[in-house]
Order: structure tokens, then sequence, then C-alpha cells
DNA sequence: CTTTACAAGTGTATTTTTTACACTCATGAA
DNA sequence: TTCATGAGTGTAAAAAATACACTTGTAAAG
């Protein structure tokens, strides 16, 4: 059953940038792409939206269709319109970002067919169209709301140590913190909650296990506070 | 000439929330629609995309039929796919806003045809569409974002006061700022040139002139430096 | 000419926040 | 018992943010 209109349309997608925080480093979800245009190529998962989707509901339909994920943190990123980006015709992408508890997912990728990988996000293979590009504003945004908003929990297991929190803090900053003043600023926000638990394993102290209080702060929110680290 | 697809297509348009500072007080910039749906409702200057024109492109030339306006500072905003946002049919709405020197441009708009009128931000009509959640979302990114980029020159003179831009600040911010502070933090930022000119005007005393030193700010930038007022 | 009204312009002391920095502790493995 | 390893902890100095009130220069009014 064709569809006819008097002009031209654009076809439209979405893309996903899915970071995860893994061996103290971050990474970025991709997938080997079956078909041509770049067949064998790396690229963002994603696809086609739907007539009766809106655009997150595509989002979050193509990251479980295409990499098993699920309830993930979800958040519109930018939309990609160059003329050219796609060489088959005009697509107009809605890429979206998204954080996952690496450790809380399988492994890789409980994939349907294609094939799924963690790349760390600073060393990615060449890229399909424009998802190069596409990353690279994801990482900015990334590391400008890193520290306006507490983003930083959703790559974390929900119990997690100081140390962990600073390491991811660290890696996605690309630079080093002050262990005591980390911990301090941190602290003092008041939004994590000391578990009665500590790490067990390694032959070492064990360590301290929080998790960060989500009712708290969004009480907070409402009353004008900002989350800054 | 129709085109035909084998899936239904959605339609792609841009809006822009244009904002204009002036007597005081943060100001945008509406149309009044012509045609059905909404008629003779206020709502955002926009359009379609054509097939041929990038989204940023798209969102110039708009800008430049409904209301007049060029050489604007452009951004994108957000995109916003709800299914139903345009009873007619499934439309997508990539949202821009647009920052402009009231002074410098026609006092209310060089209009093609249709009526177009500033009106406070805080307190515009009935719009057409889901436009009042796209102002809402546009609102708060400026809010957001004059903190940490240097945005605010865009809507004054280039020519301005310390006075001027301090009340910018606080129409947008919405509370008042203690002017000594102000101006010693914005003067330590060291990216204000002082004219060899004052305001003529008033029976009172006149007012250094400054202008924003761009082309420092971007070396600055460069180099990692982050504008925060 | 003098007075008046009005926004422009200016400095310091106090408080808060940020920074720099090094050792002891708890555990499991050797 | 010793060792290796990351966990955990406090203080002093510097920098930044805040609170706060009077004098100045101009044109208009008297």
């Amino acid at each position: 059953m064709p569809f006819t209109y008097l002009y031209p349309r654009a076809a439209l997608t979405v893309d996903c940038v899915v970071f995860g925080f893994d061996e103290g480093a971050l990474k970025v979800l991709l997938i080997r792409r079956g078909i041509e245009p770049f067949q064998n190529h790396w690229a963002l998962p994603g696809g086609f939206v739907r007539p009766d989707e809106t655009l997150d509901a595509a989002a979050l339909r193509e990251l479980q269709e295409e990499t098993g994920l699920h309830e993930v943190y979800l958040e519109q990123l930018y939309t990609f319109g160059e003329i050219h980006r796609d060489p088959r015709e005009r697509v107009i992408s809605v890429a979206y970002f998204a954080l996952v508890r690496r450790a809380d997912h399988a492994p890789a990728a409980a994939t349907d067919a294609a094939e799924a990988a963690w790349f760390e996000a600073e060393k990615v293979p060449a890229l399909a169209f424009d998802h190069a590009n596409i990353l690279k504003t994801a990482l900015e945004r990334l590391r400008g709301k890193i520290r306006w908003q507490p983003v930083g929990f959703e790559l974390l297991p929900k119990k997690f140590t100081l140390s962990q929190f600073q390491a991811l803090y660290e890696a996605i900053l690309g630079r080093e913190l002050d262990k005591r003043n980390f911990r301090k600023k941190l602290l003092a926000l008041d939004l994590l909650v000391a578990l009665e638990e500590t790490t067990t394993a390694a032959s070492r102290r064990p360590a301290q296990l929080f998790r960060f209080d989500q009712r708290k702060y969004q009480a907070l929110t409402r009353k004008g506070f900002i989350f800054d680290l």
C-alpha cells in the first residue's frame, strides 16, 4: 500500500549513543551493519521511526531490538539533518543518548541478529554515516551534563563505592581528581545513603557501599536545588 | 509531480523561538496564523523544511520570510515528535531558538503578510499546536545557557552599558543581582572593551559604553576557558 | 544660577568555597 | 608474620562570593 505526497519527504530515523562504564573506561555500544550502505561498518544502534510511535518510543524500541537493552536512562541529544548524510536519500536522524549500568545487563549483547560490541568511547573504529559526529556531540553533552545533573549514577551499579564514583568522573572528565576533596564535596550534597554493606572481595580493606537517594534529589529539585559536582 | 513511498512519512517542520530584550523585559516574537488549523491563533514562526536545505537553513529562511529577521544567533533547541501535535497529520518539528538585538531590527516586523508581534515571554496568549511547550523548553534552555555562555550579548546592542547588561540578566534569571558584585565579576572576565563613548541622553550621569570582545573570547575558548557569570 | 531628580559609579570586610597535601587502616595472600 | 593494595581521613591557605551605602555627573525645573 503506497503513500503519496505532493512533495518529497525525508525519512526519519533515531540513533542511540549508548554509554556504559566498565573497567575504568567510558564505553560506547556499537553494532555492525549487515546491509548496505556501509555494510560491515560499525554504527550506532538505530532505525526508522514508525508512523504510530513517538521519537522516544522509537529510540527505546530500537535499543531493545538491536541490543536487548531496556530500562535505561534515555535523553534526546540533537537532530542531524545534513542533506547527504545518508547516500541513499534524505534521512533526518533524531539522536538520543543512553546510559546503562554495564554490570546489570548481559555482558555484551543479547542481540537478535546483528553483532554488537562495546568500544572505548575515545577509540572507536570508522563509523557509518555521520555517526562519528553524533558520537562526538554525545560525548560533549555527557561531559557537560555530568557536572550539573546526577546522571553518573545511571552508569554505576545501584550500590557503588566512592572510589568507583570518582573513577567514573575521572574517566568522563579526562582528568584526575583529588580523593579527599571529591569525597568531601560529594558527601556534602547529602544525596548518598551509606548502606550497611561493604565490598567483600579482594585482599584489601573493604569499601563502604552507597546508593543514590533519588527520592531526596527529586524533592530538592522541586525546591530549586541544583546538583553541582 | 507526486512522490510515493512504501510507508507513510511524517512531514518535517522547523519552529523558531525568537527572543528579544526590550523595555527591561524578555520578549518573544509570535506570528498570527492566517490559515487553519489554529487560524488566528498566535504561533511560533516556522514552516516546512525543503528537500534541498538543511534544518539550520530552513530555520533561517523561515525567520527571514515570516519576520524579516536575518543575521541572528540561532541554535537548535529540541525536536518535538508527539504523534498528534498537529491535528492534520504526523508532523515532526525541529525547534530552534534565536536571539536578536531588538534595537537593530525593525520595530515590530517587516513581515511579508502575516501579523507579527512581540510579547513578554512570560505572558503569551494561547498558542497553536504544542508551541507553549516549545516556548517553555526554550526559556529553560536560555536560563541555563546564559550563565555558561556569552549569549546575553546577542540580545543587547553592540554597544551597551553595564546597567543594561545587568538588567538583562535580572530579567532572564528572574531575580535581582547586586550591582557592585555583578560588575566586579563581569569586568574580571576581561572580555568587555570600554569604548571612548558614553550614553548621551537623559538628565543623569552618562554611562560608559562597552562592547563584547568576541575575538578574545574565541581565543580563550580554544584554550579551554569557560565563561561563567 | 541653584536646586533637584536620577541613574552611574565605586571599595572593603566577612563568609564561604576551593584547593593542596600524606599518612594510617583493614583485608587476604604469600 | 609480613606484604601489597586500595580505603579512609583533616587542616591550613588561597580564592571566590557575598553583603553593604555613599558620591558623582548630567539635564531639567525652578
